[in-house]
DNA sequence: GATAAAATACCGACTGGTCGGTATTTATTG
DNA sequence: CAATAAATACCGACCAGTCGGTATTTTATC
């Protein structure tokens, strides 16, 4: 193995490791000594490879991010009605939630550290408001959509967000509780009734 | 002041300066140090009174709960619709959000450490059914509601909760991102609007 | 109602251990 | 032999919880 992949599967097994510890027991109760063990390395390859336990942290949030968009930007490129693009979104949800066997638990670390770390902070709350922004673009091109007032689809958009949200936090929570893809379908199900009965009232 | 007296002040200064730095920046990151000096008591007063750090933090978490089914209860008291319960937990939201000041930001901890805790995972799982169950009951009296399956009444109330939990977790990380109450009467008009809609349908 | 005894409330220095991070040394690659 | 990667021993800060002791209030006894 040469130098530059050895370096870099150190670094993968490090990220790998924090994740998991993170996700299962929070990033507070995780030690560097922990991860070190479990990703079977030592304290100076993780000091060599991640300046501080933050950074490790903050390069998992931005590789959530990032995967997060790509997901996302492969939907909207469909271009297609409310219906259609909730549906696109019904199907990658199970992948984004079960991806890395339930490790997402680790959004609750996000959303906790968020508010202690600035940086965090900001990233959170801006995906928060890109998908805000996504969803009140989407809801004008639904039929009766557009008679709305602006205000109306910007409340209903956050309806969705928060929504999405919270199907995360319970379902991270506890995953055992409900089948969560199926209560998700029924959500979007729900909104997407509800808005176009509201659409049509006037 | 009597003896009792006192020790019911001091008891109660802890429990709000703990609460005010638990919301603030965590419960991990919140000493009882800092705990003690902003109530202006020694430590020693401080484990006279709880026998633990963690003690606090479930008493509180305890009383949230408490007073949330208080509340709660009011309004299933009522009696009414669909549409009248939720107007009237709409009605109470504002007073259960804005209370303490935006305190309501403990809600993150509680949940945070549900995952660590499973004292507190448990109080937390078991209150999220107990709304689920509540308005499981609540969709069944609703006009066309009994025609549905149990299934859908119940991924329906499912989605309700999940909603108030996004709600709740958004406006507490970014209480200025949006006006919550506006979202939150949108939501619940949406979901009511879409859960009628589905039920004509039969 | 005075005095002793007991119980309660409280104080703050100290400890034992944890944990993030560093400094130094050793191994591996080119 | 240079340079990068990794191992190990170690440091210092921090923090929950302890403990011996003091002050104040209540109860018991005469």
């Amino acid at each position: 193995m040469t130098k530059q992949t050895r370096g870099e599967d150190t670094r993968a097994r490090i990220l790998i490791s924090a994740e998991q510890g993170f996700a299962q027991t929070g990033y507070d109760s995780t030690g560097v000594a922990e991860i070190c063990k479990a990703a079977g390395v030592s304290k100076g390859a993780f000091y060599h490879h991640f300046t501080s336990k933050e950074e490790v942290f903050l390069e998992l949030l931005d590789r959530w991010l990032t995967s997060l968009d790509r997901q996302l930007a492969d939907v909207a490129a469909s271009d297609g009605s409310l219906q259609e693009v909730l549906d696109g979104l019904l199907k990658i949800a199970p992948q984004i939630l079960q991806e890395a066997g339930g490790q997402y638990a680790i959004l609750l670390e996000f959303w906790t550290k968020a508010r202690s770390d600035p940086k965090v902070w900001q990233s959170t709350v801006a995906y928060f408001q890109r998908y805000r922004e996504f969803f009140v673009g989407l809801l004008a091109n639904t039929p009766g959509g557009d008679s709305l007032a602006l205000v109306e689809r910007e409340a209903a958009a956050e309806v969705l967000v928060a929504m999405i949200i919270g199907l995360l936090l319970w379902g991270a929570l506890d995953p055992k509780a409900a089948d969560w893809s199926c209560v998700t379908r029924t959500g979007l199900e729900l909104f997407t009734r509800g808005w176009q009965e509201k659409g049509e009232q006037r």
